[in-house]
DNA sequence: TTGAAAGCGCTAACAT
DNA sequence: ATGTTAGCGCTTTCAA
């Protein structure tokens, strides 16, 4: 029972440089070292003014217990990796965002590694994460094409985020493309539109393809077509949108609306549309995709899109992972809800700001 | 020296689940632990065939040495926590990922946090890094403005960057905004352009104030003033771009160049020039702030922008990091340079891309 | 050249 | 109710 002396005073000493052990509480405070871990973490059967004693000699010293020392013994260490591969690019950020926040609530930590997409440098960071004994891995891309598995037969669980594993048996969280591309031409739809024309990225995109397919499906179910008979597949970008905007209109002039597969390519045609005299939405409604504020606000007029919700992508993929992590592991493919955002492009602004419509989601693909 | 059975059968029995500890490989290299650490480590001194058999065994068996262990008894992790403010902000992510860079060569890995800027959340944050025995800490954010240090007398090194401690003791690394006033403008005058104007962000901004200083200085050496007797504080946005340019115009009619504080208002106001009629760059030249590509290319033209280096930004705030850890603390304010990025909004657009000139910059603050 | 043993900080049995 | 001890996986003396 020799309490050497004033715990502060000790403290100030020190400079709180020194980092205390459970030893130097336990000393202080006159008990074992099993004491005082079973007080610090309300177990066992303690005294009342024991397990206070203890608590309140760790607080004045500003103990920190070693979480080293912690999962060396449990095996647990409540962090996860997150793998993503192309340099935090403009859709991998909301989503690494959204796993970030999912995680941090449940007080799992995030060890960040940017393989650059290059696959030597992928093996390293996973090495890497396996000898710091993460719990799992979250692997982002921005991309929702395929990719090969990070690895076969790893002693952790992996959820692909905004992309897609081509192993079966893992899990792959994604947007619903083809749910947004219905959403929109929904909207467009139930405007009265009926000259919709479609103006998007790529074909080789697999999102391009999926966004083109529900908006297809839906102008089918209003017994429609594509204004210009034809997707106009082109490249992510405002110039294409420019372009693909004389190109829809040489084909159709008479063009009432037109669904651009994302907010660059809808301020391009927003901006054709304009110089080519065409009041927008009154004369061509026009919806974007992203919900790229930056892009869909500064658009003239601000941009109806849709919103792919990547950061519930994330927090999905998360849940997932934590789950995977307490021992529930199911593979394929997670799919989440878009919504549409409601702007000026396609409807009268309103007083108050944005407005959103759910959009439509499948819940498990 | 009982090698119980191969190595391989057992992997494929375990089917890589397990995880092996240097125990397994000593045993089925039929050593002691002590001579695989050894072996595995290239320390102490062992028979060359002896240290090939266990590294071999190793191998096979896929061993990763547990990072926990080895980190609680050298007393350090190779891990250090980035703690963002933002939520990664356009300007964070930059940052963290030229930090991330510089850490990962040095095989140390980076812990992610987001406070969003909640003072309460950032607490958490740190008390965990320290928990997790971080061996130091980056505090990146979007801004430039100071803020109070992160905690004092902490336990292992901090280092901001993009955001300035108020505790001069604390290093801070920041970019020369005003070094990249000063490239912006003579830039401009060296093409002759002499009713130069300067929109930009608000006024309660550092770096707005230091930018603007930059051109300042640069006109004042020409014997020049801001083209209509003023900095025309204002907003980050687009819309401030175009209704800047407006009061602009109004004030001084003859303006031949415009400095813009961000490049959305650059693109704000090259709408604005254009649809006034002007040519840029023939009428008006226009250089931008940021080099944020996917704007800065999608001004029409593109546009000459100053590229504050945010990536430079990240690995000099690492590099100072793992500086710090190592031993060598120095507080004080870090600065580094901006570069100017050529386009088209001030000189004719040559064959082959982008061009680039070195800005301004000073090596200490 | 190799082995045995101590110990990093902590928790959980098992004693007292 | 509290103390003692073993051990998580590893590195590093110190002995052999």
């Amino acid at each position: 029972m020799d309490r050497a002396q004033d715990p502060l005073d000790e403290v100030a000493n020190e400079q709180a440089k020194r980092r205390w052990t459970i030893v130097d509480v336990a000393q202080r405070a006159g008990v074992s070292v099993g004491t005082a871990s079973k007080a610090l973490n309300g177990r066992g059967s303690l005294r009342p003014e024991t397990r206070s004693r203890v608590v309140r000699v760790a607080q004045e010293l500003g103990f920190e217990p070693n979480a080293l020392a912690q999962s060396l013994l449990s095996g647990r260490t409540f962090t996860v990796g997150l793998l993503t591969t192309d340099s935090f690019g403009r859709f991998s950020i909301p989503v690494m965002l959204g796993a970030e926040e999912a995680l941090g609530e449940g007080k799992v930590s995030v060890f960040l590694c940017d393989s650059r997409g290059d696959p030597e440098r992928e093996r390293r960071y996973l090495r890497m994460m396996l000898s710091r004994r993460v719990d799992g891995i979250i692997v982002a891309a921005r991309r929702v094409e395929s990719r090969p598995p990070v690895g076969k037969g790893l002693p952790v669980p992996v959820v692909y985020a905004m992309t897609r594993s081509e192993d079966r048996q893992d899990l792959s969280v994604l947007p619903d493309d083809e749910g947004g591309g219905q959403a929109a031409v929904e909207h467009l739809t139930s405007l009265g539109r009926r000259r919709i024309g479609h103006l998007t990225g790529p074909e080789r995109f697999e999102a391009a393809r999926r966004r083109a397919a529900g908006a297809q499906a839906v102008l089918a179910g209003a017994g429609l077509e594509f204004a210009g008979g034809q997707v106009f597949y082109g490249a992510w970008s405002e110039a294409w949108g420019r372009e693909g905007t004389a190109a829809l209109l040489e084909r159709e002039p008479e063009v009432d609306a037109i669904f651009c597969g994302s907010d660059q390519i809808g301020r391009g045609v927003a901006d054709a549309l304009r110089e080519s005299g065409r009041r927008v939405p009154d004369d061509v409604a026009l919806v974007g995709f992203d919900n790229w504020e930056v892009m869909a606000e500064a658009c003239r007029p601000p941009l109806t899109t849709v919103d792919p919700n990547l950061g519930e992508v994330g927090r999905v993929a998360a849940r997932e992972l934590l789950a995977a992590i307490e021992g529930g592991t199911a593979g394929g493919v997670r799919t989440v809800a878009c919504r549409l955002v409601l702007r000026a492009s396609t409807v009268a602004p309103e007083p108050a700001g944005e407005r959103v419509a759910a959009g439509k989601g499948r819940a498990r693909g």
